[in-house]
RNA sequence: GCCCGGGUGGUGGAAUUGGUAGACACGCAGGACUUAAAAUCCUGUGGCCCUUAAAGGCUGUACGGGUUCAAUUCCCGUCCCGGGUACCA
C-alpha cells in the first residue's frame, strides 16, 4: 500500500534509516578507482540549545552536493564531527555543576540524533571530536610542530628550528634579523656567530623563542578583574565584559601566539588562488590590512639647551624635576614588559622586607658615591637593589615576594648577560652583619668598572647621548608627501617621548600621558574623534629641506602599528588636518587648488607644488621618486606594514588542549611525541587560579611535573593555560581523511588522495579566525612536508543565517470601574489588542477621527465581553474598560500563530496567565505584530526541525530549506510555504501510483514531449546544483512534476531517472520509489542520467514582437528562417500596421531567438 | 567614517552575454467535490484605466538622471537596509 501520506512518510523514513545503517551505504573507502570528491560541513559546536532550523541548512546544500557527486560517479567523502572544547561548557560546569564532559558528551548525542533524522550521508565512522584524546593528541603534535619551526624570510617558508640554530652558528643572525625589529639582545639587533657560542642555554632559548613560529610572549590581553580571567576580544563589548559587564583592562600577560603575522603575504596572496565569495576575501584581505610605503628617519634636533643632558638622572636633580621612582626602571627595562612590571615594582617598594628596609636605610645614608635604586626593573626582571653607573645589582635572598630559586637564577644568568655584576646576601648577613655586608657593597662599586668602560653592549642611556643623537622614525604610505609635512605625532607610549622632551614642556607632557593613561577602553571608544595632543619641545629635521618639524604626543597615533610615530601632512589627511586646526599648526599646501583650506583632500592625483624636486610631478609618481631617495640617502626605505597581529594562542580555560610543554627555568620545552597526548586532568575546579593563570594550575599536582623519566629539562610546570577552540578546528578536516591513524595525524597517502576541501560550508562569521588559523596551519604543516597542499579549502561556500521571525501580543492595562456598590469579579482578565489597533491609537493624535474610531470599535467589544460576562454571572455590575495608551508587546510563541494571526484558543492553553484572556478582534482576526530576531529561546521564535519532520518529514524539510532562497542569503523561517513542497513531493509519489494509491508503472516508450520534459530538468538540476542555486532547481523539479502530471505520465522511463535527480535532495521518497521500481541496490549506486540535447531541440520560436521597445505581439517563425523573411513577416502583420499606420519603420532588429524589435 | 553586499507583487523569491519582468511557491478570491468541514482538484491574481464581452491602453524592478533599438541587468548621483572594520598613518 503506498499513500504518500503523513502517517505513511514517517514509516518510510524510519524504514530507510535503518536500511542504510544496516548496509552501510555510507562508509567510504580512500582507496578507490574513482575521482575523488571531499565535501565538508564547518563542523558544529554542541550547544546544549540542539538543532534548530537554522544549523541544517548548510548541512543539507553540502549533502545534496555530496549525494549528487556521488550519483555522478565520484567516491565522496561527506564527513562530520563536534567542536567539542569550549567555554559554554565550562560557563554551564560553573553554574551547574555538570562536568563540561558530561554535559559535552550529552549534547554531541543529541545533536547526533537529530542530525540522524534528517538524512544526511555522512560517514559517522570517521566522526572527531576535537575533546578526544586520541584527537587532541595531534592537536598537540602540530603545535609543537609550529613551536619548532620558524618563518624563513628569504625561502618565505617555515622551516626546522635546527636549521636556524645551525645559521647561527655559522653566521650569526645578520641575515635573519628578529622578526619583531623592536627586539634586541643586550641593545643590539645582530649577533655574529661568536656571539651565539658565547650565550648560554637560557639566551639562546630566549633568542630562539624570538623566531619560533609558536611563541610565548608579553602580550596584551583583556583582563577582567571581576571574572579574574583573559577575555577573547569578541567577550569584550564596548569596554566591558560580555558576561557581567564588568570593566576590561589592557594587560600584559606571559602567553603563547602565532607567528601568523609571518604568514601575512602568503595568507594574502592565495586569496588569488582560492575560490571563496569577493567579500569573504575582502574581509580577509581587510583583516590582513597591508599597506605598502616608506620607512623614514627623521633626525631631531636637540630639544634642551646645548650640552645639557636630558632629563635628570639625580646628579642633576637640582636643574629639573625628577622622575617619579617608579618611571625611572623603563629606561632599563624591557619596553614592552615595562607596564606590568613597574606595577610589581611599586608593590615590592611598598611591602618590603624586614632585611631590605634595613639595607635600604644604611645604603642611602652611608655616602657610598653612587646613585642606588631599590626595586629596579632590568629587561623582565626586578633587582633589589641597583648602582645603574656601576652595573651593580645587589641583591638580598628570602624576600617573600620572590617566588622560587630558579627564578632567581635565571635572573642572575640573565643580568649577567646584560653586563650587570650581581652581589647576593642572605637575610640573615643583613640583619647580623651589616657593617660586612656594606664594605663589600662598596668594595664592588669600587672594582666594577663604569659603564663607559666595561664595553658591555648596552644602550646608551640618555646621560650618555648627545644632542641631535635621537632619530624618530615613521612609516608612511604617502613619501610623495614628505614636504607637506608640518608636524610629527609619536604614540604617548612610544619610547622617545621621556628622552625628548623639553624640560619646558615635561609638565605638560606628564599631565597628558597622566591623561591617557587615565582613559579606560571605554572613554576611547566612546570619544574616538576626540582630538587631544601634546607639544614636547622637539623638533625633527625633514631630511630633504632641513625645515624644523614640531614633534608632538596624541592617542590617535598607535604604538602598536607601523614605527609608532607618523609625519602629519594636515592638507592630504583628515585626521592631521583637523589636529592642525585644533592646535594651530600651519599647513603647508603641496596640491595646489586640490586643496581648499577647508577640509584635508587625500588624493593621489595632484600635481605637486611647495614641493622642492617634486614639483610639477603626480602624486602617485613622486612616491617611488622620494622613496628611490630615501634608499639613496640611507635614511630609509620601501616597507610593507600589516594590520593584522599575532594570534593570541592562550586561553585561561580548562575545557581545551592543555599545551604539550614543560617550564624549565622559566624555558618551555616540547614534550615528545611519545609522550603525547598530555591528557586534560580530571577536575571539578574550573575557576580561574588568579595572578591570570588558568584553573589547571589549582591542580598542584598535575602543574608541578616531576617524572622520574630521562631528560633532566622535563623536570618543572606545566603551562596552566589551554589552547583556544580554533586549535582543534584548525586541521579537523585533515583527521577525517585517515581519522583512526595512531601514527600519525593522518597517513600521507590518504592525505595526498583526499588533498583539497573541494566544497566547504558554513557561516560567514568564522570569515576570520577560523578560516585563517586553518589557512596558517595548513601553510606550516606543508611547508614542513606533512601535506602537499597549502591552500585547505579549495572553495568556499557561506549560507545564510536563518533568522526567527517573532510574533507579538499586545496586552491592554485593564481596570474595572463599579456602577454602584457591586463587589469586585474574581476573574481579571487579560484583555489584548489587535495589532492595527494598537497602531491606530499609537499613531494618531489623541481625539482625533482616526483614534475615536479605534476606540469606539475597542469599546464596542468590550461591552459585548462585559455582557458576556454578566449573563455567564462572572460580573454582577460595573464594567472592565483597558486604558488606550499603555500597551504592552508580549512575545508569543509562533506556534500558536498562523502567518499574523493568534490562535487565540491555542494561547489561552499556552499559559496559565493567558486562561482569561480576552481579545479585542479586527475584522473578527486578531493580528500578531511581528519583527525578525535572531532565533532564541526566550523570543519564542526557534523552530526546532523535529518539529518539522514530525509533521512533515524530513524529505519536505530539506526541500523546503533550499525552497526558501538563495543558499547565502540571510532569511527569516517562515513554514507558511511548507505545504507546496509536501503538496510537490506527494504529486512525484503520485505519478507512480494510481487514484487508489496502488503502484502503476507503465513500460511504454516516452513521448518526445516528455522526453523534452525530462531533459530539462537533468540539465537545470545539474547546472543549479554545480552554482549552488538549490532553490531555483526545487521549482524545477515542481515544474517537472506539473508537467508530467498533466501528461499523466507513469512511465519507467521517465521516473526512473527523475528519481535520481531528486535523490539528494529527496533521499528517502527516492529511495522508496527506487525500490518500488524493481532496485535492489541503493539509489545511491545509480548513475545520474545523461542529458541529451536533441530532446530539447525546437523547429520554431515563438517571436515577441515588440515596437519601439513594448511587446505588442507574438509569432511564430522557424528558427532558421533569415532575418530578412521574419521582418517581411512582422511588417505584413495586422497589428505591427495597426502601429505602423503604413509609414516606414526608422529600424527593425531582429534577434534570432529572441525578439524583433520594430522602431518607429 | 571607510570597505563590501543588497533594495523586484500581499509574502518567499525567478529572470543566460542587456532581449517577453514577476518563473515556482505561499497567501488571497472564485469554482468543483462534500450534509458540512478538512483534504484534493480547477480558474484567476503587480497596480491603474477602459469594456456587456472579446480585446485594448497606461504604468511598473528603492529614488533622480544617462547610455541603448531594447535596462531589474551597464554608467553617474541620492536614499534606505544588511555585513565587515574602526584613529592602521
Amino acid at each position: 500500500m503506498g499513500e504518500y501520506s503523513k502517517e505513511e512518510i514517517k514509516n518510510i523514513e524510519e524504514k530507510w534509516r535503518r536500511e542504510w545503517q544496516k548496509r552501510d551505504v555510507y562508509k567510504v573507502l580512500n582507496e578507490s578507482t574513482k575521482p575523488k570528491y571531499y565535501v565538508l560541513d564547518m563542523f558544529p559546536y554542541p550547544s546544549g540549545a540542539g538543532l534548530h532550523v537554522g544549523h541544517p541548512l548548510g548541512y543539507i546544500a553540502s549533502d545534496i552536493v555530496a549525494r549528487f557527486k556521488r550519483v555522478k560517479g565520484f567516491n565522496v567523502l561527506h564527513p562530520m564531527g563536534f567542536d567539542a572544547f569550549g567555554l559554554p561548557a565550562e560557563q554551564y560546569a560553573l553554574e551547574h555543576g555538570i562536568h563540561p564532559a558530561v554535559s559535552t558528551a550529552d549534547n554531541i548525542n543529541n545533536f547526533k540524533r537529530q542530525l540522524g533524522k534528517i538524512g544526511f550521508c555522512y560517514d559517522w565512522s570517521r566522526e572527531v571530536q576535537t575533546c578526544d584524546p586520541t584527537y587532541y593528541k595531534w592537536t598537540q603534535w602540530i603545535f609543537l610542530q609550529i613551536f619548532d619551526s620558524w618563518f624563513n624570510r628569504k625561502k618565505e617558508k617555515a622551516e626546522r628550528i635546527f636549521e636556524l640554530v645551525k645559521i647561527f652558528e655559522s653566521e650569526g643572525n645578520t641575515n635573519h634579523t628578529f622578526p619583531n625589529s623592536k627586539y634586541t639582545i643586550s641593545g643590539k639587533e645582530i649577533f655574529s656567530a661568536n656571539d651565539w657560542k658565547s650565550f648560554d642555554e637560557k639566551i639562546k632559548q630566549a633568542i630562539l623563542m624570538q623566531y619560533r613560529l609558536a611563541y610565548l610572549a608579553y602580550t596584551d590581553v583583556n583582563w577582567c578583574e571581576a571574572l579574574g580571567t583573559v577575555l577573547a576580544n569578541d567577550e569584550v563589548i564596548n569596554g566591558v565584559s560580555y558576561r557581567g559587564g564588568f570593566p576590561v583592562v589592557k594587560k600584559q600577560m606571559r602567553q603563547w601566539s602565532l607567528r601568523i603575522t609571518e604568514y601575512a603575504e602568503r595568507l594574502l596572496k592565495g586569496l588569488d588562488e582560492i575560490d571563496f565569495s569577493e567579500s569573504m576575501k575582502d574581509i580577509q584581505r581587510n583583516w590582513i590590512g597591508k599597506s605598502v610605503g616608506a620607512r623614514i628617519d627623521f633626525h631631531l634636533t636637540p630639544a634642551l639647551p646645548a650640552g645639557r643632558p636630558g632629563p635628570s638622572r639625580g646628579e642633576n636633580a637640582s636643574l629639573t624635576p625628577s622622575p617619579s621612582p617608579g618611571e625611572r626602571g623603563r629606561e632599563t627595562s624591557d619596553k614592552k614588559f615595562w607596564p606590568y612590571l613597574k606595577d610589581f615594582a611599586k608593590e615590592n617598594r611598598q611591602n618590603p622586607t624586614e632585611e631590605e628596609t634595613i639595607l635600604w636605610e644604611e645604603l642611602r645614608n652611608s655616602k657610598l658615591g653612587h646613585k642606588i635604586r631599590r626595586q629596579h626593573t632590568i629587561g623582565v626582571f626586578i633587582a633589589d637593589f641597583v648602582c645603574l653607573d656601576k652595573r651593580l645589582v645587589i641583591e638580598v635572598d628570602g624576600g617573600y615576594h620572590i617566588a622560587n630559586k630558579e627564578f632567581d637564577q635565571a635572573r642572575t644568568e640573565f643580568l649577567r648577560i646584560e653586563g650587570f655584576h650581581v652581589i647576593r646576601f642572605t637575610n640573615e648577613e643583613v640583619k647580623n652583619d651589616l657593617k660586612k655586608v656594606l664594605h663589600k657593597i662598596k668594595e664592588s662599586l669600587d672594582k666594577s668598572p663604569s659603564i663607559k668602560e666595561s664595553g658591555v653592549n648596552s644602550s646608551p642611556s640618555p646621560t650618555e647621548m648627545g644632542p641631535g643623537d635621537e632619530v624618530l622614525t615613521v612609516f608612511t604610505t604617502r613619501p610623495d608627501t614628505i614636504f607637506g609635512v608640518d608636524f610629527m605625532v609619536i604614540a604617548p607610549e612610544h619610547e622617545l617621548v621621556k628622552k625628548i622632551t623639553s624640560p619646558r614642556q615635561k609638565e605638560e607632557i606628564e599631565k597628558y600621558l597622566k591623561y591617557v593613561e587615565s582613559r579606560s577602553e571605554i572613554d576611547r571608544m566612546a570619544e574616538v574623534k576626540k582630538i587631544t595632543g601634546c607639544f614636547t619641545g622637539a623638533y625633527a629635521i625633514n631630511p630633504f629641506n632641513e625645515r624644523k618639524i614640531p614633534v608632538w604626543i596624541s592617542e590617535y597615533v598607535l604604538a602598536g602599528y607601523g614605527t609608532g610615530a607618523i609625519m602629519a601632512v594636515p592638507c592630504g589627511d583628515e585626521r592631521d588636518y583637523k589636529f592642525a586646526k585644533h592646535f594651530s599648526i600651519p599647513i603647508t599646501n603641496i596640491i595646489g587648488n586640490h586643496y581648499n583650506g577647508e577640509e584635508a583632500n587625500p588624493t593621489k592625483e595632484a600635481i605637486l607644488e611647495n614641493s622642492d624636486f617634486l614639483n610639477g610631478i603626480v602624486m602617485h609618481e613622486a612616491i617611488d621618486i622620494v622613496a628611490q631617495k630615501l634608499e639613496e640617502k640611507g635614511i630609509g626605505n620601501r616597507q610593507v606594514n600589516y594590520k593584522m597581529r599575532d594570534a593570541g594562542w592562550s586561553r585561561q580555560r580548562y575545557w581545551g588542549e592543555p599545551f604539550p610543554v614543560v617550564y624549565k627555568d622559566d624555558v618551555p620545552y616540547a614534550m615528545e611525541e611519545s609522550e603525547l597526548p598530555l591528557e586534560l586532568p580530571p577536575s571539578n575546579n574550573f575557576k580561574p587560579s588568579g595572578n591570570g593563570e588558568g584553573p589547571l594550575a589549582n591542580l598542584k599536582d598535575w602543574i608541578n611535573f616531576a617524572p622520574d623519566a630521562k631528560p633532566a629539562y622535563r623536570t618543572g610546570r606545566r603551562d596552566s593555560n589551554t589552547m583556544p577552540t580554533h586549535a582543534g578546528a584548525a586541521w579537523y578536516f585533515l583527521r577525517y581523511m585517515d581519522p583512526h591513524n595512531t601514527k600519525a595525524f593522518a597517513d600521507p597517502k590518504a592525505l595526498d588522495y583526499w588533498n583539497q576541501v573541494d566544497v566547504y560550508i558554513g557561516g560567514s562569521e568564522h570569515a576570520v579566525a577560523h578560516l585563517l588559523y586553518a589557512r596558517l596551519w595548513t601553510k606550516v604543516l606543508h611547508d614542513l612536508g606533512y601535506i602537499k597542499f597549502d591552500e585547505p579549502f579549495k572553495k568556499l561556500i557561506n549560507q545564510g543565517k536563518i533568522t526567527g521571525d517573532s510574533r507579538f501580543v499586545y496586552r491592554a492595562f485593564v481596570t474595572w470601574t463599579a456602577w454602584g456598590d457591586e463587589t469586585p469579579p474574581k476573574i481579571h482578565p487579560s484583555i489584548f489588542v489587535s495589532k492595527g489597533m494598537v497602531d491606530k491609537l499609537e499613531s494618531s493624535e489623541k481625539f482625533s477621527e482616526d483614534w475615536s474610531n479605534t476606540v469606539g470599535v475597542i469599546n464596542s467589544q468590550l461591552k459585548v465581553m462585559n455582557e458576556n460576562y454578566r449573563k455567564s454571572g462572572k460580573l454582577t455590575g460595573g464594567e472592565y474598560q483597558v486604558s488606550f495608551e499603555d500597551f504592552s508587546p508580549l512575545h508569543v510563541d509562533v506556534s500558536k500563530v498562523d502567518g499574523l494571526e493568534l490562535d487565540t484558543e491555542a494561547f489561552k492553553k499556552w499559559k496559565p496567565d493567558f486562561a482569561n484572556a480576552e481579545f479585542i478582534l479586527e475584522e473578527g482576526k486578531y493580528i500578531c505584530g511581528s519583527a525578525i530576531e535572531k532565533m532564541s529561546k526566550s523570543y519564542f521564535n526557534v523552530v526546532n526541525p523535529d518539529q518539522i519532520i514530525n509533521d512533515y518529514g524530513a524529505d519536505t524539510l530539506r526541500m523546503y530549506e533550499m525552497f526558501l532562497g538563495p543558499l547565502e542569503q540571510s532569511k527569516p523561517w517562515n513554514t507558511s510555504g511548507i505545504d507546496g513542497v509536501f503538496k510537490f513531493l506527494r504529486r512525484i509519489w503520485n505519478l507512480a501510483h494510481d487514484a487508489t494509491s496502488n503502484l502503476k508503472i507503465s513500460e511504454a516508450e516516452p513521448t518526445r514531449e516528455e522526453l523534452k520534459v525530462l531533459h530539462n530538468l537533468i540539465r537545470k538540476v545539474e547546472q543549479d546544483i554545480n552554482n549552488f542555486s538549490f532553490n531555483t532547481s526545487v521549482s524545477a523539479f515542481m515544474i517537472c512534476a506539473n508537467e508530467l502530471s498533466s501528461l499523466k505520465c507513469n512511465k519507467r522511463a521517465i521516473l526512473e531517472p527523475l528519481i535520481i535527480c531528486l535523490s539528494p535532495f529527496a533521499p528517502h521518497i527516492a529511495e522508496e520509489l527506487w525500490e518500488k521500481l524493481g532496485h535492489k541496490t541503493s539509489i545511491l549506486e545509480a548513475s545520474y542520467p545523461a542529458f541529451n540535447e536533441e530532446y530539447l531541440k525546437e523547429n520554431d520560436f515563438e517571436y515577441p514582437i515588440s515596437i519601439n521597445g513594448k511587446v505588442r505581439a507574438k509569432m511564430n517563425f522557424a528558427l532558421d528562417m533569415p532575418k530578412d523573411d521574419i521582418e517581411k513577416l512582422v511588417m505584413a502583420s495586422e497589428i505591427v500596421m495597426k502601429w505602423t499606420e503604413g509609414k516606414a519603420p526608422k529600424k527593425v532588429i531582429v534577434v534570432p531567438g529572441r525578439i524583433v524589435n520594430v522602431v518607429l
